[in-house]
DNA sequence: GCCAACGTTGGC
DNA sequence: GCCAACGTTGGC
């Protein structure tokens, strides 16, 4: 599904292709025993992770002294890495299954009244949606892909702590431009929507998986996913090059053009708006 | 296939 | 904790 690494290494392992996407590869998906079991550990693991960071911000008093040099690093990292958890966070930090605290309140819902609803956000999700070979398994998906789904897919794959950050945050309901990525004529190609929010990505723990990361455990899982749905497709696929266009004006804050690497990323609502606009222009209009 | 930009790793 | 070397993304 999403991009990620080249390794060449091409080794043709059976697989059942598609095994990656075809999943939607949640709790229901109980057939695969070893996994799930891993899973279902993992949940509770990162349950007891989630209770200790309730806690830690409910205690934040002594915790601010107990725990604020490591703050303050980790804050550091944050900086430098400008892209959320980096770096040294890895298997060791419990901090690292920590879930989704507040995500900072959108924009627009900031002022409004009850606090606990933060406003709505936009996203942006890349995928490859031509065929590309890796470790036996064809990781192609596009946004045609997903509109054949009859149920929620897992948007599996994720390997970049920027990204994950933005995985996690987001909330059911929200909407997600569909990105192609890695082909002819990349570009922002429909919508999707959110159905189920962050869960643990337990493709990262198979090494026959594409996106295998010897390095996550299941009894500190560090890569997520969300599940999505098909809202709409486009008439016509909004190109890069087209969006480049606006970069310095009505999509200047995009994250997709400024760190053109992430592979999930937040959408301004205006830029949110401004793009729909352009994917409905008719074509003479373009 | 090239390569710029950026992320990650590991030595010190 | 810095930073050089290495790896990856993804447009072209």
């Amino acid at each position: 599904m999403p991009p990620r690494k080249r390794s060449q290494a091409d080794d043709p392992g059976p697989a059942k292709k598609r095994a990656t996407r075809s999943g939607t590869r949640s709790e229901t998906t109980s057939a695969k025993s070893g996994a799930c079991v891993a899973e279902a550990k993992a949940t509770e693991v990162s349950k007891e992770a989630e209770e200790e960071a309730k806690e830690a911000v409910q205690g934040s008093k002594n915790e601010a002294q107990t725990k604020s040099k490591k703050q303050a690093k980790q804050a550091k990292r944050a900086t430098q890495a400008k892209l959320g958890e980096p770096t040294t966070e890895h298997a060791k930090d419990p901090e690292d299954a920590k879930p989704l605290k507040q995500p900072k309140l959108a924009t627009s819902a900031t002022t409004t009244q009850e606090a606990p609803t933060p406003g709505r956000r936009f996203w942006l999700m890349k995928a490859e949606p031509e065929t590309r070979i890796e470790k036996g398994k064809d990781v192609k998906f596009s946004i045609d892909d997903l509109a054949s789904r009859t149920e929620p897919e897992g948007w599996d794959g994720i390997r970049n702590y920027g990204a994950r950050n933005n995985l996690r945050s987001m909330k059911e309901g929200e909407l997600a431009f569909f990105y192609h990525s890695n082909c002819k004529f990349p570009g922002i190609v429909g919508i999707m929507a959110i159905v189920k929010e962050a869960s643990i990505d337990t493709t990262a723990f198979d090494p026959k998986e594409p996106y295998y990361d010897p390095k996550s455990d299941p009894l500190n899982p560090k890569w997520y996913l969300v599940h999505v749905k098909f809202v709409e497709k486009f008439n016509r696929t909004v190109g890069l090059h087209e969006l480049k266009k606006y970069a310095g004006k009505e999509l200047a804050d995009m994250p997709l053009l400024k760190q053109g690497r992430l592979s999930v990323s937040e959408v301004p609502e205006g830029c949110w708006d401004f793009v729909i606009g352009l994917a409905k222009k008719p074509a003479e209009e373009i």
